[in-house]
DNA sequence: GTCTATACATTGATAGAC
DNA sequence: GTCTATCAATGTATAGAC
């Protein structure tokens, strides 16, 4: 039987089975997308057969669905810890690190949630409306609060946002040509972007002295 | 006969209905990437029967080959424009602003372009490290130079470019997180972010007085 | 040139032996 | 729990009438 809503004990060996499924998953899905990733690949990546996979999970979309379900949460994480209490510039560029970390460790994640929002988001769109736009109000209003007391420039709040989601997840999603223009000096790419977008965002940010 | 390699004459009809269908055929790759678009869907959309879709095109691949050759040159254009002579500051303010125009008014194009890049360009790799390269290293000189001279503060080109490309491309690749996000203000939403693109830029490039 | 009908391959999902 | 075999659906591409 497979493990629909009602889930009743689950064994340590099954959870470790269905964390194998999922990081294969992870693994296909991320880079052809939902249609495009076949249960095939996601068995032959976990080692394991077709009809085992669907031993542990109901059907291709519950994989993939779970997979975005425990996605969205540590992905909106570094936004909500943005501190009022902290030094403006400083709590922004920490935010612009944090996520530029993530770029390198999970570029799965980055490109499955990209691959997703690009073909409409069809199904995460209610959270983007909800969960998303609630956090995204208020961390701009702490950056527009910011603004206000003249701790940073006065900048739109919700196009910095967007500045920065774009500019560290095209570490990842974009990574292929990253590498094809950066060639032989891909190597420090992560040390190279990190110096350039603190530099970018102090000066955007840091306001004129006197 | 499908018009294969060996194209004779071509006429004015025939153009037309080649163009509807490569229309259709953007309409549906930009949503739902290669292997999510199926033929019926193209047809569909174009209003003509799937086999007179493969009556104009070999193949549902060559459709996609012929967009993606298509978009190439026009997507890249934009930067080839950086004028050595003119105003450094402004040359740059003016490339992004000529990108966010093409986020607008070419969404379609840019989300083909995402999607290829994402799932690892099997199609342009080739192009991204010759073409795309070449192009970059070029710029990225006289960005340099630039730089050298005193005109704009010392900044790593490749990343500066990079981060033009993602910020501007994200409004149409990520154009319906961004309308989740804004909500009743995203009307305006190509002003603001042309706005604060530009004050962005110039903070990052103007040169410390004095 | 355009259609209907269809061949053929892929793939999601199930049945049933072990 | 895991496998082989298989079904049903979908989708690419072609054949052949008109």
């Amino acid at each position: 039987m497979a493990r629909s809503g009602t889930t009743k004990k689950v064994t340590r060996i099954q959870r470790e089975k269905i964390e194998q499924i999922l990081n294969a998953a992870l693994d296909v899905f991320s880079i052809h997308g939902f249609r495009g990733a076949t249960i095939e690949m996601i068995a032959s990546q976990a080692g394991l057969s077709k009809p085992n996979i669907l031993y542990y999970f109901d059907s291709k979309e519950a994989i993939h669905t779970e997979l975005l379900e425990n996605l969205l949460d540590a992905w909106l994480d570094p936004l909500e810890k943005l501190s009022p209490d902290g030094d403006p510039v400083e709590e922004i560029c920490s935010y612009v690190h944090r996520k530029l970390e993530m770029a390198r460790d999970f570029p799965r994640e980055s490109r499955l949630f990209a691959n997703e929002i690009l073909q409409g988001a069809p199904r995460i769109l209610e959270d983007l409306k909800g969960q998303l736009r609630e956090l995204t109000d208020t961390e701009a209003k702490i950056i527009e609060s910011w603004a206000k007391q003249g701790k940073i420039r006065p900048v739109n709040p919700y196009h910095l946002i967007f500045s920065i989601w774009a500019t560290t997840q095209h570490y990842a999603d974009f990574d292929v040509q990253v590498h094809a223009v950066l060639a032989d000096r891909a190597d420090g790419w992560f040390e190279q972007a990190s110096q350039f977008l603190d530099t970018m965002y102090r000066a955007t940010l840091t306001p004129d002295k006197g």
